[in-house]
DNA sequence: AACCAGGCGCATA
DNA sequence: TATGCGCATGGT
């Protein structure tokens, strides 16, 4: 069934209702994005395409986006939370399935973020061989160095052209080690447009992927998560330690074809249980 | 004090 | 094609 939202406005800010299929804390908390934080009202904030942004949930269907317009909620976070989409359709199949049927009880209303495309390259070429407090604290010190000042006091994502200028050395402030090489590499590929990650959105999985590889440091993994939650590919499979885990453990001959077409979704439900409940 | 972290590139066979 | 190791760094 289609979302069909209602409004309510106070002041600046915007009630959203009868959202389906959206958990903040899971969907924020899931190893997807690494820039959102709960402030000390417990409300969610990141800097989201250049601009600070304040959400809290207050019902399961009910969320509100502060200092934000109908026109911005409509024109940006219906595709960022990808609302159009039927989650409840897709899970509702996953059910067949024992263990997705386990996963989606626990951890209903995990959604796949449709994140700039540049951001989630560059912080998933970050996240490699890496643990997710480190890959914070980097991206948070990457936007600090190198991105803008907003009014106040947070910074966006520095973009790929502003990084293409950059030196391997110039990210040492950073400290991502060996990974400043390849972030450096893959922002001077995307800003020359040698990788346009624009037309990678519109290639199927294979060639998109085959796109990717041609940066330094990007290798089936990372590109797969780039693809997955930055260029809208719900089929994108990233195969990382847990999942590898799951894949030997429960699905040693693949994954269900009840996941057929969603796999990434699929995968991001198992990912989460599998790190957070731990018994089968 | 070793071991691990949402991997990848490179060498070796 | 298939393994194994080094890579920077910080947390446990």
């Amino acid at each position: 069934m289609a979302n069909i939202f209602t409004f309510e406005n106070n002041n600046c800010n915007l009630t959203v209702k009868n959202i389906h299929c959206l958990n903040l804390d899971y969907t924020l908390d899931c190893g997807q994005s690494f820039r959102w934080e709960k402030n000390n009202v417990d409300h969610w904030c990141a800097v989201v395409n250049g601009k600070y942004a304040e959400i809290s949930q207050e019902a399961s269907d009910t969320i509100t986006f502060y200092n934000c317009t109908k026109s911005e909620f409509n024109n940006f976070w219906t595709n960022y939370f990808d609302l159009n989409r039927d989650y409840d359709e897709i899970l509702n199949c996953y059910k067949e399935d024992k263990y997705l049927s386990r996963a989606i009880n626990e951890y209903y209303g995990i959604r796949i973020l449709n994140q700039d495309s540049w951001e989630a390259l560059c912080s998933f070429i970050i996240s490699q061989n890496n643990n997710i407090p480190r890959i914070k604290s980097i991206i948070d010190r990457l936007c600090e160095n190198y991105g803008d000042k907003l009014p106040n006091g947070t910074y966006s994502f520095p973009s790929a052209e502003r990084l293409a200028k950059l030196s391997p050395e110039d990210l040492s402030p950073i400290r991502a080690g060996f990974r400043n090489k390849y972030i450096i590499d893959a922002a001077r590929k995307v800003a020359s447009g040698e990788v346009d990650l624009e037309a990678i959105k519109k290639l199927p999985l294979d060639k998109a992927e085959a796109e990717l590889l041609k940066i330094k440091g990007v290798g089936p993994k990372v590109a797969q998560c780039a693809l997955l939650y930055g260029c809208s590919k719900v089929d994108a499979f990233p195969i990382d330690v847990w999942v590898k885990r799951i894949i030997s453990e429960l699905y040693p001959s693949g994954l269900p074809k009840c996941a057929c077409g969603t796999k990434g979704i699929a995968q991001q439900y198992l990912f989460h249980w599998r790190r957070n409940t731990n018994s089968i």
